[in-house]
Order: structure tokens, then sequence, then C-alpha cells
DNA sequence: CGTGCGGTTGAAGTAGGTCAAAGGGTGTGG
DNA sequence: CCACACCCTTTGACCTACTTCAACCGCACG
């Protein structure tokens, strides 16, 4: 685990996401491998890497595993804001605000950089290009999160849970995390339930009629998507707001 | 319309809002206010100011009126994903982007600045604390989209336009547009049904509920809060999310 | 071998949607 | 100055997409 070879893989879904977005110089590369491999940490499935409240003082980025976004409301209904995904850098600039208005729970072991925000501010000021595309994941991040509004406000349920699928077979691509029409998929039809503002049993029931038409298959946490094309009409999905051209 | 107290005058909101996030330091209100006053522009009710697809290159930044963004899908569901309001900055990095994901319509009249991105660069690099004050409000717009997330998708009615009246409430405060317990509402229901996800008549529904129950008085365009605390009792509204402390 | 979690099923209830029509205010054109 | 049109609001009746409740199943894990 601690060779170089397997500690350069480590960092490449971020490298890959990062320079989707804009491209990064070869300096821009080694600095960030390098405050990576400085701050790697680990966490266990089901941990809350971050509570409401707390103080924000560093960056996250995510080398492999998935995580979520979520806060609660007072008699505990819970709704999932957003899934962060192998390559994503959470909180690249929530740190600005001082306190978490949220949390942050992983969906399974996770292996991420804590990079300490004085750190990070210096790898921005060193190469322009990692600032660019800091901040360019920063603004993708909110155009998801603005679908996400469209998603449950005005989409039904069998549009929803489709809309939802086809985002993060969107995003899991451009890091390399899609194999033929399949990829991992450990998010329980609790955490989808409380993602699409929908109930526990009407996501089973929605799922079902995905399986039905032939759509998807999701079993033993491996999502397939038997017909893209299909899936995306339902959803009224279009991947612009999720801007995979090369931006800036 | 054109004395320099005036125009002076104009700019106010905005340097409370950023001031209020960051404290601004007396060159960088300068510049801003300089660079305000050069891009000067009107806009008529119930305007598009940009449509989902148009290219961005400049950042808006609102001195009076009100707008929303907004998302269609194909078949004509609307929803609006965020108010605009005296004092932000619509799209103060969206232009990051390069193309609009989202629709940016007027709900009134609207006098604002258009600052062409490479001034606004040059703006934020010649000063700390406007750089720094942008980024805040950039973050804290990504906050209050989050909120909205959870409002749609876990909120019922009453509890959801409640809390939207709080949040507007809350935001109006610090730019001043706050008049004792009353403001300007220039928000239909039919945009506050596309706001909240619901239906136009059930939105009417829940506002007289609230107004039943003592909380609200709503006519002629404009709010009054006659029991806030109540109000954001039933809503469940909290306003750490819109992280009116300083920050940074 | 129990225990607990996630998935599945059925039945019954309800929050909110849809449809349709009517009322009030305002602006416009004849 | 009236009439018409348009937009927003309001109301009533009916409908349904989704929720809730409750139970059961299968599987992994201690």
């Amino acid at each position: 685990m601690h060779s170089p070879a397997l500690e350069g893989n480590l960092a490449q879904p971020v490298i890959r996401r990062l320079d989707a977005l804009r491209q990064l110089s070869e300096r821009g590369i080694a600095l960030l491998q390098r405050a990576i491999l400085e701050g790697l940490q680990r966490a266990g499935q089901g941990e809350d890497l971050a509570n409401e409240g707390d103080p924000v003082d560093s960056v996250r980025i995510i080398l492999s595993g998935w995580l979520c976004r979520f806060k609660t409301l007072e008699d505990g209904r819970r709704q999932i804001t957003s899934f962060i995904l192998p390559g994503d850098a959470c909180d690249a600039c929530v740190y600005l605000l001082s306190v978490m208005d949220h949390s942050i729970g992983t969906l399974t072991p996770v292996i991420y950089a804590d990079i300490k925000r004085p750190v990070f501010e210096r790898l921005l000021a060193a190469d322009q290009s990692l600032a660019q595309a800091f901040w360019c994941e920063t603004m993708v991040n909110s155009a998801i999160q603005r679908e996400w509004t469209v998603n449950i406000g005005r989409r039904i349920a069998l549009e929803r849970v489709a809309h939802l699928l086809c985002e993060i077979h969107e995003r899991l691509r451009p890091v390399g995390m899609i194999d033929g029409d399949s990829c991992a998929f450990p998010v329980t039809q609790i955490d989808l339930a409380d993602a699409t503002g929908l109930s526990v049993v009407h996501v089973n029931r929605t799922l079902q009629e995905l399986r039905a038409s032939r759509l998807i298959t999701l079993r033993d946490r491996t999502l397939t998507i038997m017909d893209l094309r299909g899936l995306q009409n339902i959803a009224l999905f279009t991947a612009d707001y999720l801007h995979t051209k090369r931006c800036g």
C-alpha cells in the first residue's frame, strides 16, 4: 500500500476529474499529487466524516469510495443533498464558510486526502491551472445541486430515480469507474429514498418498474444499465448540467 | 438618476451584502463601486436575462429588483431553483462554466451591473478582500441550494412555504430591505409553486392556512410576518445555513 | 442459532394534484 | 368611458401518486 506506484495510482481519479474540467499543468499535477500523499487518510463504512456545526479547516479529496452529504431535521427526517464520488473534492471551498451546515457520511470504506487549509491555499496560489480546476469543480457541484432541486421538485418518482441513476453513471465515467455498462452502486434503497425525497417503499416499487421495463439491473451493489438511451428518455436526462466539456 | 450621490447609493446593497460576508477594504469598495457604475444596465419585469445554453462571459450584480433562476423540462414543467435578491451577484463564478445550464428571469424591473469577465477578474486580482467576499457569496449560494433540496425533498407543503418565506425574510435583512416586519414580495403564487415544487392551487391553500394561523399577511405584493418565531417553528427553520456571520 | 439490516409485499390512508369555473384588478383599445 | 382581455387569485369536486403501517423474507455476521 505504500509503494510509490500504488500511491501514484491512488491520485488518478482526482487528476482525471480535474484535468477533464481544466487541463492541468505538469507542475500542478506534481504538486497536487504530493499534497495528496502527505494527507492520506482512511475511514470505514457508515462513519460521519463531518457533522453539522463542525468547524471546517481542511479540504478533503476522495481517492476511493462513496460518500454523501446530508441534512437531518429535528424530527429525524433526512435528506441526502448529494453523492460524493471518487475524484471529487468535497469542500474544496466550503471551508470558506468556517462551519459545516450539513453532514458528510461514508457509504463505503473511503480513502481520502485531508489537506489543511493553508496547504491547500498554497497549492492554489502555486499553480493557476489547479486553482481554476478546483473552482470549476465547485461550480459543477452547484450545477448538480440545482438539477437535484429540479429533480425533486418537478419530476415524478420514476423519472426521479431514473435521473439519479443517469447522473451517477455519467459522473462515474470520466473517473474510469464504469465497466462496460455496469458500475459499483453501494447505495441502499434507504439512501436512494433519502436522496430522491421518496419513501423506501416507493423507491423499491420504482426500481422494480425500471427492472420490469428492462432498463436496469440492480443487484448485489452493482448497477447495470441495460438501455441507457431508454433510461435517459424516461428521466428527461440531458448531461449538459454536468459540464463535462473543458471549461474556463 | 445619474448624479454621483444616487449612483453611490445604488451600489449600497451589494457592498452591504459582501461586507457582511467578509470585511471589505476601502480600496476594494472603491474599485467595486467603479466597476459597477461602468456596467450599469436595466431590465424590465418578465424579461429573461439569460437562457439555458447561452454563453456566459460576464458577471451580473443586482442593485435593485428581484430575479429567479429556473430550469424548464421539455414538457413545460418549470422549477425555480433560487431567488436572486438585491445585492446578490448572480453568476459571480458560474461564468467559469462557459455555458448557462439554466435561465434567469426578472420578477420585477431590475437595475444591475454587467461586468465583463476580464474586468471582474482584474477586480478580484486587485483586492484580496473582494475576491474572498465573492467566493464566500458563491459558497453561501451553494448552501442555500442544499437547503432547498432539503426543503423540497423532506418538508410538507406548509413547512415548505413557511421555510421559503423565512429564508427570504432573513436574506433581505442584511441588505436593508426589511421595513419593520414587512417587505416587498413581488412573487406570484405561480412562482411560489414553481419554487416549492407544489401546484398553484395548493400554494394558495397553504398561504391561506398561514394567514388563518395569524403568522403572515400577504397582499398587494407585500409580505408581513406577524409572528416570526411561530413561522420559523412550523418551518423548522434555522438560519445557520445562510452563514450570516463573517466567514473566511 | 439468534439478531439485525436491507429488501419486498399488501392493504389502507392522505397530502397534494388536476380540472374547471368564477372573481377581482388593471391595462388597453374602441 | 366603457368593454374586453389578461393575469393572478380563489373555490369546489374529484382523483391519484405516494406514504404509512405492518409483516415477512433472505442473508450476513457474531
